[in-house]
DNA sequence: CAATCATATTTGCCTAAGCGAATATAGTTT
DNA sequence: AAACTATATTCGCTTAGGCAAATATGATTG
């Protein structure tokens, strides 16, 4: 009924935004490209649980998966419009306002300070 | 149980945005304080759902109310941190992909031309 | 103060979406 | 092919949140 609409539903991107999980994880994604595993141990939960927000991240069209043997590694989709860009751009603001998130940046990188991420 | 957490939370903010809805109030706000009656009457939407959302929205620390009689104005509150302004940015990106919020803007302008709007 | 107007809130109902537990799939190794 | 590993999906349950209809509130006017 409705003419033009962007390919992944505008409300659809915001909603992927608006859950702490997800947020998380697109806050991981920014440091670079993440296997499931890292994530699950940085985030410390239930691997379906994981599993299921980066398959509504990826239908919203935010990430980007790639499987390598029995790996998948996920990363930021490139900015395909001004809008997703400008969402991108909220992110980088969240990590100031959400402690959480820059928590689990830093366990990340120790992580992988020590060898033990995927990547 | 986290410690310093934004007063409006961040994923409330961000879900105020996930709502086709409110994300034409939020639009339509953008060209200037506006009574409810014009919104109301431009989104085409019940009263009670235009309140409610108006309701959601200021909860959020979207939006500012101002009581003139027996009118309600609300107006976008001003932006109290660079990750509420970045979110006022995406609403402006919105604005190219969302082809009904150019048509309510639209309408808008047109209401107010004839002289019919409360402001 | 009764009536009226603009707006807000409540109620009841229904769908979307989160979670944990269990299970399925796909690739690897032996 | 059987066993194993990493990841994905499904199921049953519970809560959040949307809507329409009805009702309440708050300000103004007669």
């Amino acid at each position: 009924m409705i003419g033009t609409l962007s390919q992944p539903d505008v409300d659809l991107m915001f909603r992927a935004f608006s859950d702490r999980t997800r947020l998380r994880l697109l806050n991981l994604l920014k440091g670079g490209e993440t296997c499931v595993c890292d994530l699950v141990e940085v985030l410390a939960l239930p691997q379906p649980t994981v599993s299921r927000h980066l398959a509504y991240l990826r239908k919203a069209g935010l990430v980007k998966a790639r499987r390598d043997g029995l790996w998948m590694h996920y990363r930021l989709a490139p900015a395909a419009s001004q809008f997703h860009r400008s969402l991108l751009n909220c992110l980088a603001c969240c990590f100031g306002s959400v402690p959480q998130l820059a928590r689990d940046a830093r366990r990340m990188r120790k992580k992988c300070r020590r060898g033990a991420c995927c990547t």
